[in-house]
DNA sequence: CCATGTGAACCTTTTCACAGCG
DNA sequence: CGCTGTGAAAAGGTTCACATGG
């Protein structure tokens, strides 16, 4: 989140920021931000504040966005094509590289520049350096599909499947469930 | 989590399930499991496990999801396509029932039995007692329309805007930003 | 005998207050 | 004088071991 919002400064051309500001662009308080940043460094000046694009280049090298990284989609249904589609990667260094699905009448199509091959060869991203993965498969696929990715070298998977998924220890998975956090909202609302 | 792997064993039609299995199914441990039921109440009986469906009951009432509910999306581009079409929100008694856009091209649309209403009128949301929305627009345009959906009455929000939005105290955001969970994973990996 | 529920120990995160530096 | 960086206190969450109950 703080490099999200340092990457905005950065556009906009401001060159410091103080932990108050950034706080007040991220939601959190002022004291949180110097304690994060603290784990990492003194990447400050005091009576002055932080710089932003240095701050920015030193988050991006704590989350190991120093080199472009490239990632797969696998599942190339409405959702897919949605991310396909975005272009909010690039400003961290992320490009989706290559596209999968099992519909054998989608092989083969271009969309937005990526050609849809069929999952059967995921095991080509080891060879292409592809280490991430956006999954976006059904429920029913999802296990199996991730197995393969897993053979094929993934280490990390970004999932929009609607369960849990079983992977190595080496594997991290993060898992966003739209319809799971849209059911949770109702808890923190006053009552009916 | 628990929910949705409760719902989902409903579904197979098991009566009961241990503290065990139900961690494995969510990736926890078991002693999570049994704490977390425990600030809500005894659950289970001893010897035996927790009784599936009325669980998920349990849960629904205290994550207030008891009558069905109303959502409405705001931004009807690829993402807001997407989720249109998407069918996974019944599960949790809860329905996408109107969709705006700013686009007056797109107004007047009708996309999965949705008509895309003028992004102007949302404070019809009020009268149609929604008090739920799920925003797919631009960053340029979130704030703005966040301060417009708060004034409809709106109580919570699920962003997929790549930016925090401010709102009252007593509104709840949950933000999802793709990109942002995307380049997260790399600090994860093993290196480069 | 088996699986729950929970007090207590342990560990992490958040909050605070202020010393220290440009 | 303003803002950072940080030790210490407070709060919160996780893990464990076991008493309890069907």
């Amino acid at each position: 989140m703080y490099l999200r919002a340092l990457l905005s400064w950065t556009e906009l051309g401001r060159r410091s920021i103080s932990s108050e500001d950034l706080a007040r662009c991220v939601g959190v308080h002022s004291w949180q931000v110097r304690k994060d940043f603290s784990y990492f460094g003194e990447f400050g000046t005091p009576g002055v504040g932080y710089p932003v694009s240095r701050l920015a280049g030193q988050i991006k090298r704590i989350l190991r966005l120093g080199g472009s990284k490239k990632a797969a989609l696998v599942g190339v249904g409405n959702l897919g094509r949605a991310i396909l589609a975005y272009s909010g990667f690039s400003r961290y260094s992320l490009e989706i590289a290559a596209a999968f699905d099992c519909d054998l009448a989608k092989v083969g199509q271009v969309i937005q520049g990526i050609e849809i091959e069929d999952i059967a060869r995921v095991s080509v991203l080891r060879d292409r350096k592809i280490s991430l993965a956006l999954l976006a498969v059904p429920v029913g696929a999802a296990q199996e599909v991730v197995d393969s990715l897993v053979e094929a070298g993934i280490k990390g998977i970004l999932s929009f499947t609607a369960c849990h998924v079983a992977v190595p220890r080496k594997v991290k998975v993060i898992n966003i469930d739209i319809a799971m956090d849209l059911a949770s909202l109702p808890y923190y609302l006053p009552s009916g």
